[in-house]
DNA sequence: CTCATATCTTGCCAAATGGCAGGTAATATG
DNA sequence: CATATTACCTGCCATTTGGCAAGATATGAG
């Protein structure tokens, strides 16, 4: 039962009464493909975790162009950080790729099991701290790597995602347009 | 007397003992235009505060051209987090833009006061969260701004930089070619 | 199973960006 | 002050990337 959210926060500090107390706070909800979870403008007051399906979050460019920001995967928490912690209305919308099921907090619950659980609070430092490598991460690897090694790194890591998104989408994740990635792939596939 | 230690960890939680012991943990450093404070490859081994001065971060791109990451300017921290709190190699190069005036302590000593201060603990969840939010929103600049505007704000923001910096290395931060930026600055001037 | 819709590929052309280099200006060095 | 060096601008051309649209393929609905 809920086995999930207990796998999700696993640590040292943690104790499984702790653990039973924080799922417990959760409720299981099922969005339909294409359910939109968070919309640009608006503040996030619930927080996710995603048990099974696939979510992505996109902003518009300067030309208004859809960009995919990014893609969550099962087991991963999906939120607007900036949105969620700091209050202010999100520049990113949330929405579902496919059918999925959705374990979601309010955020003042979430608040004080965050300030009455010790081990919570370790918890989440860790996962800020995480989460700002991984944001860096992508930032360099922007720089660093060509598209065609982007778009192979993405596949290996969420070969879900092929599965269930658009080309399209996917190529503005990756920062070029569905032509080009359409190239690379025939490039690669020789 | 290190006043601007004190200064950049201002917190509640922390004392004025508090503030004076880690002011006395950091000792000054002179380093001249040009040095190498962190070569990319290194692990990071120190944590500096920037006093007076300039300094510039950059990697490598796919391409093997120097892309300017980061600009630091006076009283900012000044370190690679994912080098100096991961413990691995740096993909970054950290280099003074002009003299500079640092106020550096080991990691070692750090990461005890760290653990001994508490309200140092929550300055350090506080610059966390910053951090990552910081890191996220130039993110989404380079998506939702067009590179005048991002330049514009760059000016605004760190005005400094144009005095001390060539418009390489300005436009390599910008997502730019130098050509580019400078037919942006014609741009602008009418 | 069939039809309608969405997705993907690809060729053609346009536009944007970059590389290069020469000239000019600014800065640094001795 | 004279010279050397670096930075900046700009015109020309090459390359890359994107927009568009038509055709092919795949997917989904009834």
């Amino acid at each position: 039962m809920v086995e999930i959210i207990k796998s999700v926060y696993q640590h040292p500090l943690l104790s499984e009464e702790d653990l039973e107390k924080m799922a417990a706070s959760h409720k299981k909800e099922n969005v339909k493909k294409g359910t939109v979870i968070l919309k640009q403008e608006q503040v996030a007051n619930e927080y996710y975790i995603l048990e099974s399906g696939l979510v992505r979050s996109y902003v518009h460019d300067y030309d208004n162009n859809e960009i995919t920001t990014e893609f969550f995967a099962e087991n991963e928490i999906v939120i607007v950080p900036t949105s969620l912690f700091q209050r202010i209305p999100s520049q990113e919308t949330l929405v579902a790729v496919t059918d999925a099921v959705l374990w979601k907090i309010a955020f003042e619950e979430f608040q004080q099991l965050y300030h009455s659980i010790p081990g919570f609070s370790e918890w989440g430092r860790l996962w800020f701290t995480h989460q700002l490598f991984a944001t860096k991460q992508r930032s360099l690897e922007m720089i660093t790597k060509t598209a065609t090694n982007r778009y192979l790194k993405l596949m290996q890591e969420k070969p879900q995602i092929m599965q269930h998104v658009p080309l399209k989408q996917i190529a503005s994740y990756l920062g070029i347009t569905d032509t080009s990635l359409s190239r690379i792939r025939k490039e690669i596939s020789h």
